[in-house]
DNA sequence: CATGAATGAGGTTTCATTCAT
DNA sequence: TATGAATGAAACCTCATTCAT
C-alpha cells in the first residue's frame, strides 16, 4: 500500500441502524486483534472480516479500501493519546513549570503504555497509511494544548517558543517509540517514566529563562 | 513478511571475486534506489534486479530471500551510523562532559542527515525485517562506545549509569526519527541539531548531578 | 451476464398505481443516466437505484434481475425507433418508391440521432442482454411495415422481395451503427442522412424492376 | 472494463525465447476458444490461462491486463481483414469500377465469413476494449487502399471523394455486422454476398454519376 | 554462474441479490 | 411495500521464488 492522499481514507458510510454501528465497531476491534495476533504483514481484509464475524463485503461497505481501515484505527488511537495530553494540560494550568512537564509527560506515557501492545502494533501499519502525516496532525493537537498550558506558567518570564515545544514533543514521542520498539521490562516502566519527565523538564528549563 | 529469526537473513554467499562484489553492491544500491523511487510497497525483487542490471536469478544467488536483502541494506546503514558514533567517541575521550555530548550528538545527527532520504526510506522497511532487533543491536555498539567515552570524563564524579545512557540514546535516536518523519526544513536542521545537543546534555547533567 | 432465454427478462410486476409507474420510470431513466455517465462496466444495480432515488430492494421489486432491467431499457428504445419507422411507412403509402425510401430512412436516422448518445450507450449493453435477438425482433416490426408500404408503390412492377427488404434494413441499421460508433461530426449528420437515403434508394432501384 | 486510452494495451514484453513465443500464441488462441465456448461474460483471465495450459502469472507476463489481451486478439483479427481488403485492392487496379467494388466487397465478406464464429464473438468484446477506436483504425487502412484503387479506375471521370468511400465502407462493415449478429443461414451467404456487392456498386455509381 | 520464463497461492475489491426490519 | 445492511462467490492481478536452459 503506497502512501497516498489522506482524502480517500474517509469511511464510506456512516452507520444509521444500530446493527450497523455494532458492525463497524466489530471491524475496528477485529483489526487490532488481527494486528496483534498475526502482524501487519498477515493482516488481510478477509482475515479482519472473519475475525469480526462479518463478510468481506460488509467490511467494504464501511471502508472503501484496506488503507482507510488501518487509517481509521490508527487515527483513533492517536486521538485518544492526544486527548489524554489535552486533559492533562487542562488540569495543570497555572501550576509551576516542573509540575506541568511532569503531568503532561506522565499522561502521555500512561496513555501509550495502557495498551502498549496496541501502540506497538500500530507503529507497524503507520508507514502504509500515511502514518507520519497522521502523527503530525495528532501532534498538532497535543502541542497546541501544551503551548496554551505553558503560557499560564507563573514561574517563567517568557514561555518557551514554538520550536522548543516541537522539540520537547518530538523527544517525548520519539523516545517513547524507541523504548516501545526496543522493549522495556515492566519493572522498568516506572523508571523510564521518571526519566522521561526529567529529560523533558531539564530541556525546558535549559531553554526557558526563569523568573528571579 | 513476518519477523522471523535473524539467522536466515544472512547473505547466502560471501563474494570473493571482484565481479561478485560489484554485483552485490549494485543490488544493494538498487534496493535503495527502488525504495526511494517506488516506496516500500512497490519494492519487488524483480524490480531491484532490473534496476541493478542483473536477473532475478542472480539476485537470489546472493540473498536467499527478500528479507535478507532488506536486512542487509538496513544493517549496513545502521552500522555506518554506529561507526560514526564510535569514531566521535574515540576522538573525544578525556574531554569535558559537555563536549562529549556535543560531539556524539552531532556525529549522530550528521550521519543520519547526510542521506536523510535514505534514512527515512529505511524506516519503512524496518518493520518487515526485524527492524527493532537490528536497531537494538546497532544501538548496543553506540552505547558501548558512549559508555567507554563517558568513563574518561574528567569533570564528573561518577559516570552516568547504564540506564542513563540507554535513555539518552533512546532520546537521540527517537527524536531524530520523529523529526525525519515529520519533516524538517533544511533551514531548521542546524537549530534542531543544537537543540538535540542541549536536550541530551541537560539530561545528562541532571542525571549526573543527582549522585554527588 | 450470459444470454439466456428471453422469458426471464420480463418485468416482475406491471405497475398499476401511479406511484409505482413513477418509480419504474425513474429507474428506467436512471439506468440511462448511469449508462451515460459511468459506462456499461460501471453500471450497477445499486448505482441505478441510488440515481433513481429508491433503494436497491425497490428496484428488485420491479425487475427480477439486472438483465431484465437492461433488457427493458433496450427494448423500449428499439420500440421507439420501430414506431417511428412504422409511422413513416404509414404516411407514405401510395407514394413513389424514391419518396418511400427517403421518408423511411430519414425517420430512422432521425429517431436514432435524436438521442445519439443514448443509442450509442445502448450498443454497449446489447451483448449482455441478448441484444441481437432483441434487434431482430424490433427489426421484424420495421421490416413488416416497410414491406406493406412498398406494396403500395405505384411505380414498381413487382414489389421488392423479402430478401431485398432484409438487406436494405441491414444496411440502414448497420451503417447507422457504424457511423455512431465511429463518430460523426454534427456538421456531417445531414450529409450522412442524404447519402444513406441515396444508398438505400439506389440499391432498391437496382433490385426492383421499374414499371415502364 | 471501461474504455480507456489505447496506450496501456500494449503487450508487456516481447518474447525472445522460443518457449515464450509458443506461450504467447497459446494464450492468444485460448482467448478465442474461451470466447467461443463460454462467451465474453464468462471470459476470465484464469480461464484463458487454464485453457492455454499456463498459469495466470504467465499470462500477465505478456499482457499487462485483461483488456490488453482482448485488445490484441481483436486487433489481430481486424488487421487480417484489412490485409485481405488491401490485397484485393492491389490486384484490381486499373480495372472497371464494377469489378473493383465486386472484388473488394467479396474479399471483405470472405475474410469475415471464413471464421464467422470468431468475427461474431469478437463483436462481444469490442465495447470493453475500445472496439470502435480499433475498428476505426483498421478501417483507415482499408479505406486508404480502396481510395488508391479507385483512383486508377479507367471508367470514372473523377474518382469518388473521401466521404463516399467512408460511406461505402460503413455500409459494407455495418451491414456485415448486422447480418452476422442477426444470423444468416449458410445457404444465404452467397446471396448476401452478391447483394452487398450490388448495394455498394449501385451506391458508388449513383454517387459518381452525380459529378459528371 | 547467469538468465528469465513460469508458477500459483493469496490478496484486494466488486456487485448482484436476499431478507430481516 | 420499502429499506439498506449483509452476503460471498468470483474476478483481477501481484510477486517471491524456482529451475530448465
Amino acid at each position: 500500500m503506497p502512501t497516498s492522499t489522506l482524502n480517500s481514507f474517509e469511511p464510506r458510510k456512516t452507520p444509521v441502524q444500530a446493527r450497523a454501528t455494532f458492525t463497524v465497531d466489530s471491524i475496528s476491534e477485529a483489526t487490532i486483534q488481527v494486528l496483534l495476533s498475526r502482524g501487519a504483514e498477515r493482516l488481510t481484509t478477509t482475515r479482519v472480516a472473519e475475525r469480526a464475524g462479518v463478510s468481506v463485503g460488509t467490511l467494504y461497505q464501511y471502508y472503501p479500501n484496506k488503507q482507510s481501515l488501518l487509517f481509521a484505527v490508527l487515527e483513533n488511537n492517536l486521538n485518544q493519546v492526544a486527548s489524554a495530553v489535552e486533559a492533562a494540560c487542562e488540569q495543570t494550568r497555572h501550576k509551576p513549570l516542573s509540575e506541568m512537564i511532569k503531568n503532561v509527560v506522565e499522561a502521555f506515557v500512561d496513555a501509550k503504555m495502557s495498551r502498549a501492545d496496541i501502540s506497538l502494533a500500530l507503529y507497524q501499519i503507520a508507514p502504509d497509511v500515511g502514518g507520519p502525516a497522521l502523527v503530525k496532525k495528532a501532534g498538532q493537537r497535543s502541542k497546541k494544548a501544551i503551548k496554551a498550558m505553558l503560557e499560564t506558567a507563573p514561574d517563567t518570564e517568557s514561555p518557551p517558543d514554538k520550536f522548543a515545544i516541537d522539540m520537547m514533543f518530538a523527544a517525548m514521542s520519539g523516545t517513547m517509540r524507541h523504548i516501545l520498539e526496543t522493549g522495556v521490562s515492566p519493572a522498568m516502566v516506572r523508571k523510564f517514566r521518571e526519566n522521561l519527565v526529567l529529560l523533558c523538564e531539564s530541556y525546558m528549563v535549559a531553554v526557558t529563562a526563569r523568573r528571579p
